[in-house]
DNA sequence: AGCCTCAAAGTTGTCAGACCAATTCCGGCA
DNA sequence: TGCCGGAATTGGTCTGACAACTTTGAGGCT
């Protein structure tokens, strides 16, 4: 027995444009292909594809907006990121100025809590050394030069690493290199967040004792005095 | 004092094309459309950007890529939603699938915690209202029907409204979507997570008494049925 | 041999014009 | 009034051409 639940699917490319856009994507997921490699040249596809240089430029925008190509000018398309056919895509618009990056640190704030909770669930011996190595790593920097900014990601990255999804790590990195464009040239001062830096042990023992609840506590913790010092230096 | 915190920025486009992207933006910032409004044409847009249509077409493309326009052979290209030239846009890709699935369920968790967390906290009193008003309707059709899908979307919509933050919204609504894709049709068993049903009102309360914390919790209860109804059905 | 210069080839960026396909609009007809 | 059909409008695609830029490599110089 069924029951609709309410949703509605909409064409929203034409044929040839779809059908180019399933081909590149199919093309990318079967070729081997690394980030950074160059994509077959615009008449190359176009032959190959059966359709004019248009559609393939205008296949090329969409992934580049997309943020999965990126195109250089005389000399080629270049692959971003792997993707397949099944890969899915949520494009997120998010306000410029003061107002979006609070907005921003709190959609950082669910994705980051939920990381720690799934990494306090189920990280395997590996990943505790791993986010060991880190925390210790930062906390040398940090008693030597009172900051640690490069060190600091590196610890969180690899809790993100420990979650065991990889899209908390994609969202998250992402989110970050946005709040510093926004921030405007990613300086900052040296002691910020240092008030945040005890807690990392502290999270650390929880995602080691495989308590999600106290990870959740900490991360929230930090995260309170991140967005604190945040909101200091954006007034 | 300043400290380099790590990051870096690239020219991804060219000057005409991004000159017409930044044009078309101010053009729908300073405008008063209005989501499903519709644009003026490429030939119009064309001669007042001094661009080639091409151009005009790739712009397009590319706002459409995003998600901020639809085209409609032969009838116009559509607003979806307002931006402005200060628009940030994050695409996030996600792997399709049984994994893809169960990976998105638990990044969704951690936004919908936070939004009923934030919900909670800064609800007034017509919040209050119209999360009620949605939860009466829910409750009713739930005992009616025994299900509830679209009055249960209309209920946490009106959550995710509440937190005052559109970004989640915006996410949420465009992983529910997904979600729905994935799954094959949106169509599913009548009982689909009815055991969250009374939940749902712990929920309200929650808001309603201004407790995060127990937003949080109860906000995890319902999501733990509905995730423990997807993995059987993906079965 | 090693390095520098510079022209040629290759590639993306942009324009113009044409035609197709779908939709919309409007006037005439019943 | 209401329906219908053709004209106008609009996005979709192809083709060809040229501009701007990068890469490559051949040739010459030291």
């Amino acid at each position: 027995m069924e029951a609709e639940w309410g949703s509605q699917a909409r064409r929203v490319t034409s044929a040839r444009t779809s059908g180019a856009m399933r081909a590149v994507a199919e093309y990318i997921g079967r070729s081997d292909l690394q980030p950074g490699d160059c994509l077959p040249p615009e008449r190359e596809l176009m032959a190959e594809l059966s359709v004019g240089r248009s559609t393939i430029r205008e296949v090329i925008r969409h992934w580049q907006a997309l943020g999965v190509v990126e195109s250089r000018r005389g000399s080629g398309t270049y692959l971003l990121r792997r993707i397949s056919p099944e890969t899915m895509h949520l494009p997120l618009a998010v306000d410029g100025g003061r107002n979006g990056l609070l907005q921003m640190l709190e959609v950082r704030r669910g994705l980051e809590v939920e990381a720690s909770a799934l990494a306090a669930m189920r990280a395997r011996a590996a990943d505790l050394e791993r986010i060991e190595s880190k925390l210790l790593i930062m906390e040398a920097v940090h008693r030597e030069k009172g900051c640690a900014g490069p060190e600091d990601l590196a610890f969180h990255l690899s809790v993100y690493d420990a979650s065991g999804n990889p899209i908390f790590n994609q969202l998250l990195s992402q989110m970050r290199e946005s709040v510093q464009i926004l921030f405007g040239m990613s300086r900052v001062r040296v002691d910020f967040a240092a008030r945040s830096f005890p807690f990392h042990r502290k999270l650390f023992e929880a995602i080691a004792a495989k308590d999600p609840d106290a990870a959740r506590a900490n991360t929230l913790s930090i995260l309170a005095i991140v967005e604190e010092d945040i909101k200091d230096m954006i007034r």
